[in-house]
This record gives C-alpha cells, sequence and structure tokens, in this order.
DNA sequence: TGCAAACCCTGTAGTGACTCCAGAGTCAAG
DNA sequence: CTTGACTCTGGAGTCACTACAGGGTTTGCA
C-alpha cells in the first residue's frame, strides 16, 4: 500500500506491490488479463506503473468474487469507455445477483445442518465418547434417507451443487 | 425416490435412483468412496441396495455442502460406530461454521458491490449507450484504486478469496 | 436370426483459479 | 568469488466433477 509503484519493477516487487503471489501474476499473464510485460537483459518482467494499475484493478474484483471473464470484460469497458456505463452497470447488478442468491443458499444450508444436529441423541454434549454406542447415530440415519426435512427439496440431490457464487456446469444435454 | 432400490441393479438404474449421473458414480468409486462393486459376466458394475443407501448417503451430504473428504470421515464412523456421537457432531458444528463464516463474506461482499454501484453518475439508468463518454464511469474508476470503501479493509486482496464454503489453499508457509 | 438402439466399459482431457515444484538462470551484497 | 535471494520455464496437482472417444454388451423388435 505505501511501496512506491511509481517506478519500474519486476515481479517480485509487484507481487508485494499489491499483495499478489507470483504465480498468478504469471498466470494472469499466461490468461491474458495481464499483457506480456517488456523484458530485461536478463529476461526478468519488468513492470511499469499502469501495470500495477491493472494489477490492482484485477485483484479488487478478484476480492468481490468477480471471475476472471467478467474482470476481462470489465477490462475492456476500462480500455475502451465508449458507452461503458450502462454495460458496467449491468454485470454488477448481475454479479449482485450471484452474490444474492448464493447467500440465499447458504442460509437455506444453515437450517437444514442445524435441523441436522438436533437429531443426535446426546444433544449438546461434547466427549462422552465409549458407552452408549449401542443406539446409532440420529445425525447418521437422518443422513442416511433422502428426502425428508434434510436437503430433500430445498437443494435437492444433484439440482444446484453451488459452488463459489458462479454457476458453471453447463446442464449436460 | 419410488423406483425399485431394492434389487440388484446396474450403474444405469442406480443413477436413476439417486439422481446421480453415471459419471460421478464412477467417479465415487474412483476415488474411494463407493467400494467397487461385482461385475456382471458383461463386466458391467453391478450394484446391491446396500450400495443404492451409500450413495443416497453421500448425495445428502453433498447436497448439504460437504466436502468428499468429509463425507469420507463421516462414512467411517457410520462404518465404525462406536463413539461416532460425539465426533459426527464435532464435524457438524465446523461445517455449519463454514457455511456461517462464508455466508457473512458474502454480505460483507454484497454491501461492496452495492456502494460501488452508486458510484455510476449515471445512477439508476439503463440505456443511455452513447453521449455522456466524456466523464469516465465512476464504478471503473473505484475499482481501479485499492483500500478505499470497496475491498480494503473488508475483503481484503488475497486475503481469503472465498470458494464454495470450504477454504483450500494451506497458506504457503 | 439379424440388427439397431440403448446401455455399459476404460481411459483421457477439460473446467476455474490458482498453487507448488523442479531445475536452471540472473543479480546484488559481502 | 561465493552465497543467497530472486527470477525463469514448464509441468503437475487441487476439487468435484463433466465430456468425450472408441470400443463392448444387452435388449427389443421385425
Amino acid at each position: 500500500m505505501n511501496n512506491a509503484i511509481n517506478v519500474a519493477m519486476n515481479i517480485g516487487k509487484l507481487a508485494a506491490a499489491t499483495n499478489t503471489p507470483v504465480e498468478t501474476i504469471r498466470y494472469y499473464e499466461r490468461s491474458g488479463l495481464m499483457p506480456p510485460p517488456a523484458r530485461s537483459t536478463g529476461n526478468y518482467r519488468v513492470y511499469t506503473p499502469a501495470d500495477a494499475e491493472r494489477l490492482a484493478f484485477i485483484r479488487q474484483c478478484r476480492a468481490l468474487d468477480m471471475s476472471l471473464d467478467e474482470i476481462r470484460t470489465l477490462l475492456g469497458f476500462a480500455d475502451a469507455p465508449d458507452g461503458a456505463c450502462a454495460a458496467v452497470n449491468t454485470l454488477l447488478d448481475e454479479h449482485i445477483g450471484h452474490v444474492v442468491q448464493r447467500i440465499d443458499e447458504l442460509r437455506r444450508l444453515e437450517r437444514q445442518l442445524r435441523t441436522l444436529r438436533k437429531l443426535c441423541h446426546e444433544n449438546g454434549a461434547q466427549a462422552t465418547a465409549i458407552g452408549d454406542a449401542a443406539a446409532p447415530c440420529g445425525i447418521l440415519a437422518g443422513l442416511a434417507q433422502p428426502g425428508d426435512e434434510v436437503g430433500g427439496k430445498a437443494a435437492g440431490p444433484a439440482s444446484a451443487h453451488l459452488g463459489g457464487t458462479h454457476a458453471r456446469r453447463k446442464a449436460r444435454s
């Protein structure tokens, strides 16, 4: 945050300045998010302040859980900002939609898990390892049958298996 | 749900009965969650009702967003349920903790995104594509600088980049 | 009986966004 | 001149699947 992003630097410095692992920077270059930088005589990558800004932008977007594809789009707008505002708003609104949906899913999940948790016959206890192993654990029993209070309707087997804000998997045809 | 899980069947039937893609069942076998089943004369996999129950258990856990590792552990408890209750509770509590934490992260995220969204100088508008392209989009500007209202403190660059309930990445030493 | 459709097999490669490693080259300080 | 920190490339591993190629098997129907 306070280091010199105002002169040319090589990858380690850029990494430190933007709090990004070196490998990740190289990965961004491979996948076209960062342009291939100039090289020193020893073939080291040499970055400019503009590169640092671009990387900071990318990291910022990643911290907001945007996919690299979304960021690519956004960078396209930033590079050629003619009438970008509406498109940026749209992208952002969609992304917010993803996040909200994921939160809903996780809340349903939490409710189901807490329901399940209550099924334990030795509720709230912790140790008591050996002793009452006669009755099978209610939780395991609850997990064994599909479509009761747990999972059946809300999450549904193989319906929308979550992931990380973004839906991937293209619904095999 | 209503089909015959009460006799031997091959993989397609098991898939239909548990609403699981065939490839996924084979994948579970490869990764040790499902035991290698018996084979027919034509080398087809032959599953028993017990296999169907086990798979239903796995799918149930997956619908609750548990990792295959967690499920493996749980299956271990189910196979040898001596003093499992405490351990099951612990695992479940930890898992609930993951979910709750992820919800918190996403809520922070949502707040940040909505803040960002407000930065657009043509707030709330939609079209208006070409015309006032003179001023650069406030959103893009907001994303360009690190550590303001957006991202800086809450999500923090490269701090805990989310994913899918579970933290993977082992904090390189 | 012949044949096509539907099923199943193995093995491999791809997804996203990194992460880690090996083996080699480069640079700055002492 | 050596040591250690830094950098390079290329490849493999992560998670939980998904998709496909190129074959074999089974079933149903004419």
